[in-house]
DNA sequence: CGATCTGAGATTGTATACATATGATGGTAG
DNA sequence: CTACCATCATATGTATACAATCTCAGATCG
């Protein structure tokens, strides 16, 4: 944390991201300002960063409450991912550094082993683990814009603790489709790799959405 | 404008877009109060808030920039574009309003009256009516999540005055996309209505970068 | 001559005080 | 008893003062 603005955002982020801070829960400006020991300043910067990135909800005048998320607002945002990650994994296919993939199969390997286990800690690992392969992927594609964009769609509540939401079942063919995608990249085939990405997300979408059709809370 | 940082934030953004602030221009914060009138805290806010939206580029502790769009970005910015509009029209298809479509040929009315002009200032209406057409459709869509995604990849400096680069020919195409982009919606089919919106882009796509190439110069 | 250090000026980061808007409370009129 | 309005408490919006950091010119040293 270099400066207070930036590690107020990060600590509220973070709380939203993995929810300690509830949906619809107010953000104080005076409140958070005690709780982190810095002034309203820095904490207000905070709280504009997070709602341009729609993780809250802000209403002039009237203060900021973390964003919630419909079942509705969950489905689009899958779909909307389907398209920019597919779009990604084709460009990686076509400029990934080969030095790049056997990083990528290491971390099929541990995410793997992780899968056998199934514990609650285990799931969080490979949510951390999944995290890193698309993020490495989506740097193997070299677009600066779809790398601002796509934190909207990935970076949400719920969907950054999904695995914990699997069955087995799911999780393997999850773990299957990481393979495939490795593969697609490393045969350089845009048109397979785009492919394998946007049905990895829409089963993670199906898998999710299941999951909360079951189980109306969070 | 309800309150000065809002003021300030629509200022700064419409000067960006329209030119009048280029391409790595400094915007310091007292310069900017003193100009606008108010103290530098709201000119803060505003110019965090263009630095999420990617209008302007920010250093920690060295102050903002205007952001320069490098070729590349531009083409990056157009594919993305053609996705999440594409999607935008598959499901304003299913869910536009039938009461709708008259305003949308009627605005097809009043850009091809305009295009026959091909004066300077024609162009830009036609750029605005342009903006208003796709902005319904966007719409009709009713995807909270494309909406706040898609300004990124739309309200960039060239793009929203890429009219002033077409051909005679190219400006007449672009209006047929228009009408063909209407009766796909008017028919209901998803699968026209994205076909056309994406080739509709991407041939915008091509005008703006072939222009770029003629005219390295903005 | 070139590289590095130093310090003044300028700019951004943060804290705090004041201004304004919102929401709740309680009292009064109907 | 309900509806409305005035008033006050609280929170947000803005201005300003102070602190930290960066920039850049000029001096010093190798």
């Amino acid at each position: 944390m270099t400066n207070a603005a930036e590690g107020a955002y990060e600590a509220l982020r973070s709380a939203i991201l993995n929810g300690s801070i509830r949906p619809r829960e107010r953000l104080g400006e005076m409140e958070l300002s005690q709780q982190f020991g810095v002034s309203r300043t820095p904490i207000r910067e905070a709280i504009r960063r997070l709602s341009a990135e729609g993780l809250v909800v802000f209403q002039p005048n009237r203060g900021a409450r973390v964003a919630e998320w419909s079942l509705t607002d969950l489905q689009e945002i899958y779909e909307i991912r389907a398209r920019l990650e597919s779009y990604g994994a084709a460009l990686a296919a076509k400029r990934i550094e080969p030095e790049l993939l056997p990083k990528l199969d290491e971390l099929c390997d541990r995410m793997e082993a992780e899968a056998e286990r199934m514990t609650p800690h285990s799931l969080d690992r490979i949510a951390d683990l999944n995290a890193e392969l698309h993020g490495l992927v989506m740097k193997a594609a070299a677009s600066p814009r779809l790398a601002s964009l796509l934190p909207a769609v990935v970076e949400v509540p719920l969907v950054v603790r999904a695995f914990r939401l699997y069955t087995p079942e799911s999780l393997a063919r999850s773990m299957g489709h990481h393979r495939d995608l490795v593969a697609a990249l490393r045969s350089g085939d845009a048109e397979w790799a785009a492919s394998t990405m946007r049905s990895h997300v829409l089963a993670a979408r199906t898998v999710l959405l299941e999951a909360m059709v079951a189980r109306p809370d969070l």
